[in-house]
DNA sequence: AACAATATTGTTAACGAACACAGCCAAATT
DNA sequence: AATTTGGCTGTGTTCGTTAACAATATTGTT
C-alpha cells in the first residue's frame, strides 16, 4: 500500500541496462536497440512508471514562462479585469514553482493593434500561451505562426480547427436559454422583450441571443425583438437605441443584454425613471463587472449571468502548468458553469 | 526578473558560513553562535528565503497520509457522494505527489457510531485530517483528542472555537435569503408557502430557514409556515407531513425544503398529481443529488440551491496539501458560492 | 587484418534540501 | 602537559531525474 512508484534506477535493474538507456527510451533521445527498447517500454507500462516530479523539477530548475494574450483590461465594461484576476491568482500560487507570466494586452476593436502586439511577443521565450481569441480571424492567423511545440490554451472563445491543448469557456447557447427562462419567470405573462445585441458580430453573443430566442419559441404571449447597437458608441449608443425603442413601441417589460454592457441600460432606466405599465422593467445581463454589480445590488438589474471569468483565467494557467511542467494528461475542454447572480449571492462568486 | 529565490548555499555564501550552519538555523538543530545566527536570520528574512519544494520533497520522499472523516455516502439523499467526488479528484491529481488518503465514513444518525469510527482512526499515521463536523457535539469532543500538531480542515459545517486550519463551506443564512427571493419570483403575489424542516436540529438548516423567513418579513402578501419532519422517517415521513398540510390548509403555492430531500416532496406532488389553484406548486430545494436533478429536469422542482460540494471536498484536500506538503500559508476560510441550479444549467456544475 | 565510422550503452555530475558525521578549538579536568 | 569536554562549524551523502560525456560494441572499408 501507498506504493511509491518505480524509479528509473529500478527499471534499469529490471531490464539489466543502465539508467542512461532507460532515459533514452523515456525521452526518445539517442539510439537504443529495438530489443531493449521493447523490454524497457514493457516494464514502464507494467509498473506504471510516473516520473517523480520533485526530482524532475529540481533537476530542470528551469523557469517556465507563459504568455497571456488577452484584451485590454478595461474593454467590455472592464470585463477583462476578471479573467486577469484569476490569472494573477494562479501566478501567485505558482510563484515559487518557477513559473513566470508575460502579459500582452491588445485592443479588441482593432485587428491591426492585435497583429502589432502579436509581433511583439518573443515566442522563443515562451513555454506556453494563454489566448482569448476574441478576434476570430486575426487569432486564427496568429496561431499558424506559433512554433510547432508551443502549447496554447484558449479561454473565453475557441477556434474549431486549432491545435490548442484545451478550451476553457461557457456554452453560450445554453446560457442564453437560461436567460430566457429567468426572463419568463420575471415577467410572468404577456410581455414585450427587447434584446440589445452589440456589433461587430461576435460568436458568443450570437449564441446567447440564439438560445434566448429559442426559449421563447412556442411561447406566444411573449414577443422578443432583437435590436443592434455599435459597441464602440458606448453609453451614447445605448441611450439612442433606448430612445428609439421607447418611441416606437413604448417601454418594454423585459430587456436582455447579452454582454457586459447591461449597466448602460440600467443607468438609462434609472436616470429617466422609467416604468413599464406601472411595473419595473426587468433587466438581465452578463458578467459581474463593478457597474453591473452596482445595479444588481439596487435591483435595477435583476439577474446577471456569470461565466466564471476568474476561474477561466486561473484554470487556463493551471492547464498550461500541468501540461508543461508536470507533464500530466491535458483536458481538452473545461466547460464553465452558467452562474446566476442576484443581489443576494453576488458577493460569493 | 523571474527571480527564483535564494538557496541555502547562497545564504551560506553571503553569511560566510557553511550550509550546515544555515541548516542549523533553519531547523533549530544544534548550536550556532549568536552572532552568526542573527546574521543568517537577517539574510533569510531580507531575501525572503523559501525552501525549494522540489528539493525538499525529493529528499524527504515521505508519503503523506490524509484522513477523511465524513458521513456515509448515501446519507442526506446521497448528498455525501458529492464532496467525496471532489476528494477523489484531488486524490487522483495528487497521486504522484506522495499523497495518500484514508477514508472513514460514519453514520450521521448515530453519535455512538461516530465515536466508534473515530476510535478506529490511527491518528499517528495521519499528516492531516478533513472533517465534516455535522455531529456538532461529538465532533467538538473528538477534536480535543487530536494530536497537537495534526492539522485539520472542516468542510460543510464548522465549530467556532476549534483550531482548524481552514473552514470550507457556504453562508447558509444568505443562501436561505436567496431561496426566499427566488420563491417570491416564482410565485408573483399572494401565496402560502410551506417550509419543511427536518429533525434533528442542524445549524445549517436552521440558518437557511432563518434567511428564508427573513426575506419574507414585511412582505405581507406571503405567508410562510414552518413545519418539521423526522429525517429518519424518509419518504413516508414527508408523505405524512404533506397529507397533514394539505388537509389543514389546502395545497400551498410554494414549498421550500432546506436540505437535499426535496425530491420526496416532488415525488409526492407528482404521484398525486397535485395542483394549487390551478397552478403548479413551486418547489425550491437544496443540493444537486441525482433524484433532485431528475425532478429539476422535469421542472417539478424549480430551483435547487447548490453549495458546490465537489469543490468543498477538492479544496479541502488541497488545503491540507498546501499546508502540510508545500508549507504554504493557509487560508482560514473559503466561502463557497451560492449556486442557483435550474433545468437549463444543472449539467454544468 | 587494421582501422575508421557508426551504433549502442554506461558513468557521472549536477539540481536544493536534509541530516548524519567528522573536525576544530578553547576551556575544563586529570 | 595530556586528555577530555562541549561549543561550534564544515563535509559528504542521499533523494530521482536529466543530460553531457565517456566507453564499448558492431559494422563497413581498404
Amino acid at each position: 500500500m501507498a506504493k511509491n512508484g518505480i524509479t528509473i534506477k529500478e527499471i534499469a535493474e529490471k531490464a539489466d541496462v543502465s539508467i542512461g538507456t532507460v532515459d533514452r527510451v523515456l525521452h526518445e533521445r539517442g539510439k537504443v536497440s529495438e530489443e531493449k527498447e521493447k523490454l524497457i517500454k514493457k516494464i514502464i507500462k507494467q509498473e506504471n512508471y510516473r516520473p517523480n516530479i520533485f526530482a524532475r523539477n529540481l533537476k530542470l530548475s528551469k523557469v517556465y514562462t507563459f504568455g497571456v494574450l488577452i484584451p485590454e483590461r478595461h474593454q467590455d465594461s472592464h470585463y477583462w479585469e476578471l479573467p486577469e484576476k484569476g490569472i494573477k491568482k494562479a501566478e501567485k500560487e505558482l510563484s515559487n514553482r518557477k513559473v513566470n507570466i508575460e502579459y500582452y494586452y491588445f485592443d479588441k476593436s482593432s485587428n491591426k493593434n492585435f497583429e502589432n502586439i502579436c509581433e511583439d511577443i518573443d515566442l522563443e521565450e515562451l513555454d506556453g500561451l494563454l489566448i482569448a481569441p476574441v478576434l476570430f480571424k486575426a487569432s486564427s492567423e496568429f496561431i499558424q505562426y506559433l512554433p510547432e511545440n508551443l502549447p496554447y490554451v484558449f479561454i473565453d472563445s475557441t477556434i474549431p480547427e486549432a491545435d490548442n491543448i484545451s478550451y476553457i469557456g461557457q456554452n453560450s447557447y445554453d446560457s442564453g436559454k437560461l436567460a430566457g427562462k429567468l426572463m419568463r419567470l420575471l415577467l410572468g405573462t404577456e410581455s414585450e422583450i427587447v434584446v440589445i445585441k452589440s456589433l461587430p458580430e461576435d460568436y458568443h453573443i450570437e449564441q446567447r441571443v440564439g438560445g434566448f430566442e429559442e426559449y421563447f419559441k412556442n411561447r406566444g404571449q411573449f414577443e422578443v425583438e432583437v435590436t443592434e447597437v455599435e459597441e464602440e458608441n458606448g453609453k451614447g449608443g445605448y441611450d439612442r437605441i433606448m430612445d428609439q425603442i421607447i418611441n416606437k413601441k413604448g417601454v418594454p417589460e423585459g430587456i436582455f443584454i447579452p454582454n457586459a454592457n447591461s449597466h448602460y441600460i440600467a443607468e438609462y432606466i434609472n436616470e429617466n425613471n422609467i416604468k413599464s405599465n406601472n411595473r419595473e422593467t426587468r433587466i438581465i445581463g452578463y458578467d459581474l463587472v463593478e457597474k453591473n454589480k452596482k445595479f444588481l445590488e439596487s435591483e435595477i438589474i435583476d439577474f446577471i449571468i456569470d461565466q466564471a471569468p476568474k476561474k477561466q483565467g486561473y484554470e487556463g494557467i493551471f492547464t498550461l502548468y500541468k501540461q508543461v511542467v508536470l507533464k500530466e494528461e491535458p483536458q481538452k475542454e473545461l466547460i464553465m458553469p452558467i452562474n446566476i447572480a442576484t443581489k443576494e449571492n453576488m458577493n460569493y462568486f
